[in-house]
DNA sequence: CGTGGCCCCTGATTGC
DNA sequence: TGCAATCAGGGGCCAC
């Protein structure tokens, strides 16, 4: 389940259902779900026979489990297709089950680590010096997330005003701002009235500000309804959807009218994937040449940018 | 260096 | 039916 909301639904279940136990083995079934731990899968399983997982922890779109305190942590990405699940013992193998934890305690569950697209999996790292929470080395790069108390705004919005790049791109740039995905970055965005190819260098603070408002609130609404499930792929610990997909304002609306003006949610191509917006509510940037000579012509109606109309 | 394009996978759906 | 093309919530890597 890919983006913060549905892994923080995630983290929660380990919290409850593993933090506390003690790993007794680990079955790899899959190489490439241990791609990410450098010295192999058998290596994986081995270290973390007999450790005990501690508080589970989250940042963005990161899972990590510290083992036996903070030194040394298992990390979880679940890409676009991984599920975290705490079966039965005996319960029949998923299809795509790629790797078991079993436990030595008598509770009769274990957690399974499943990926129908293997872009997901889990590693061994040791905590980044002086991070907090022991957060792994390898992710000591990906920014706080916008739920975090340690998300400075400030330096969001100055990383935004020095990039040469638009403001979806931004969002999804793990480095700037962790967490947001394709779906809550087109909800945010149309709940700012943004068009994703604003360039970041014109964003004004109280728009950086609003944008994060916005982040924040459309996180914490799809959080209560237990994340985002268009299908069976993005479930809970224990397989359980989340609901928020009828709430969604753009994402998967093509067609459909905009609930804010009624204009039709338009779908456009957008770095192999979809960008959802409304044409109306979230007008393109206009294109600006640079100051030459000649006097620019006057834009084509099409490509025009938002009119005031009073 | 920052930026953008390509690639990694499997499966569901759509169109010919 | 069969087959190809397209699409899907992820990020790493590599040219420019």
């Amino acid at each position: 389940m890919p983006e913060l909301p549905e892994v923080e639904v995630v983290r929660r279940g380990l919290e409850r259902w593993v933090s506390g136990r003690t790993v007794e083995g680990v079955d790899v079934l899959h190489p490439r779900a241990t791609r990410r731990h450098l010295a192999g899968a058998e290596d994986f399983a081995r270290r973390l026979e007999g450790r005990r997982i501690g508080p589970a922890r989250r940042r963005g779109k990161y899972l990590w489990l510290p083992l036996d305190g903070a030194a040394e942590a298992v990390l979880a990405h679940l890409g676009m297709s991984g599920q975290l699940l705490v079966q039965p013992v005996g319960a029949p193998d998923e299809k795509h089950l790629r790797i078991r934890l079993r436990f030595e305690d008598g509770e009769g569950t274990e957690l399974r680590f499943v990926d129908q697209r293997t872009f997901g999996g889990l590693s061994l790292h040791g905590a980044a010096p002086g991070a907090a929470d022991g957060l792994p080395d390898v992710i000591a790069h990906i920014a706080p997330d916008p739920l975090d108390p340690a998300f400075d705004a400030e330096l969001f919005h100055a990383a935004l005003r020095r990039r040469r790049t638009t403001v979806k791109r931004a969002l999804l740039d793990q480095s700037l701002i962790s967490g947001v995905g394709n779906i809550y970055a087109d909800e945010a965005l149309w709940r700012s009235r943004l068009h994703y190819d604003r360039p970041t260098a014109t964003l004004t603070r109280p728009r950086t500000t609003e944008l994060l408002g916005h982040i924040r609130d459309v996180m914490n609404d799809a959080l209560a309804a237990g994340g985002t499930s268009f299908d069976s792929l993005y479930v809970n610990v224990n397989g359980e959807s989340g609901y928020f997909s009828r709430s969604l304002d753009a994402y998967g609306r093509e067609d459909e009218p905009c609930r804010r003006c009624g204009a039709p949610i338009r779908r456009r191509p957008w770095m192999n994937r979809s960008s959802y917006f409304c044409p109306r509510c979230q007008r393109p940037p206009v294109i600006r040449r640079a100051a030459g000579r000649s006097a620019p012509a006057r834009p084509a109606p099409a490509a025009s940018g938002p009119r005031r109309s009073g």
